[in-house]
DNA sequence: ACCTGAACACCGTTCAAGT
DNA sequence: ACCTGAACACCGTTCAAGT
């Protein structure tokens, strides 16, 4: 999985590309059970063309929470560099959330995983893991954040934030949400 | 939906049964892959006596989650009359998560059900969410339940929790979980 | 009324042929 | 290297025949 692909031929990156959207934009729109056929025709590709990149259908979801989580990587970079210690928790996890507001691909995807744990995503995982790691440590050291949370609880706090935004009819809903949540994280 | 059936005849309601309990075990073994021919034969029946019963899949899932809503019914009301308002949130919300803490079929079928808002299971959703509202309504009047809570978050809040006894490998980590969430809870 | 399972349909996945 | 789509396999669902 330490795979350093040399890049695709040129139309090969292109249809990747186009797959990919269609992906999101079907998942989207009809949900998990959005057909393979279906996403390739979208991108303009045979049927053997998004095997050849994803041989199942879960790798192809997989592969729509991974991008985000490499977006996530660099945003949680960001903040640690830019923001108080003290609100550097709250910022990242709104932030993170806002990064995916209108990506009911990936909220889907992230529910329909079939052993998602937030470990799923090993390599992508590493980076973004120990900087949130590090987040959390100066937050308890600010006072801000409650002395009992761990890494791991992240990734399901997270999730059920994309969940409410799956399921919350209200449009902006899972602000009230997350509030609760980053309420709880304060310390008693 | 307002549907007073007759009883079904002996044999009829023993088969009924054992399916629901084939499903749960399958469900909780094998994941929402687990085939209804299997469910049938683990229970003893047809394949067409599974579908009599259930007219797909997902309704067979619906009816694992339906039980368990009528159970939390009657512990809602029981926790309404036995409980200090000021805990009543907090308690209702622990005993829940208790309920179905070892069912995992439970739990998946709440996060694969294609559009469940809790809103999904009508008529039994009715008697709990009333309940719930009165709690909740009671916790803000003690001052121990923060003014924008509604009672729609409640479902999303307790579907977290149940994602996370199904996500986390850590035995009873969704108890840290559900702590941070009841934290949450408390007016500022 | 209810049960059964062979048959059907749909859709994820494979693979031989083509550029 | 990469593309294509016909063919295959699996599994959800139906339905004609049986008690």
């Amino acid at each position: 999985m330490t795979t350093t692909e040399r890049p695709l031929r040129a139309d090969a990156q292109r249809n990747l590309e186009r797959i990919i959207a269609s992906a999101r934009s079907l998942f989207a729109e009809q949900g998990a059970q959005a057909q393979m056929e279906d996403i390739a025709a979208h991108a303009g590709v045979g049927i053997g063309t998004l095997y050849r990149r994803f041989p199942t259908k879960e790798s192809l979801m997989t592969a729509l929470v991974r991008e985000r989580f490499q977006e996530f990587a660099v945003i949680a970079e960001e903040v640690e560099r830019t923001t108080d210690p003290a609100d550097a928790l709250p910022t990242v996890m709104r932030r993170h959330a806002e990064a995916v507001e209108h990506d009911a691909a990936f909220q889907l995807a992230m529910m329909n995983l079939e052993s998602f744990h937030w470990q799923g995503i090993e390599e992508d995982k590493k980076v973004l893991r120990a900087t949130i790691a590090r987040i959390i440590a100066r937050g308890k050291k600010a006072g801000t954040v409650r002395a009992n949370l761990r890494v791991d609880d992240y990734g399901i706090l997270m999730c059920s934030t994309t969940a409410a935004m799956y399921f919350i009819t209200d449009k902006s809903g899972w602000r009230r949400q997350q509030e609760i949540i980053l309420a709880g994280l304060r310390p008693e």
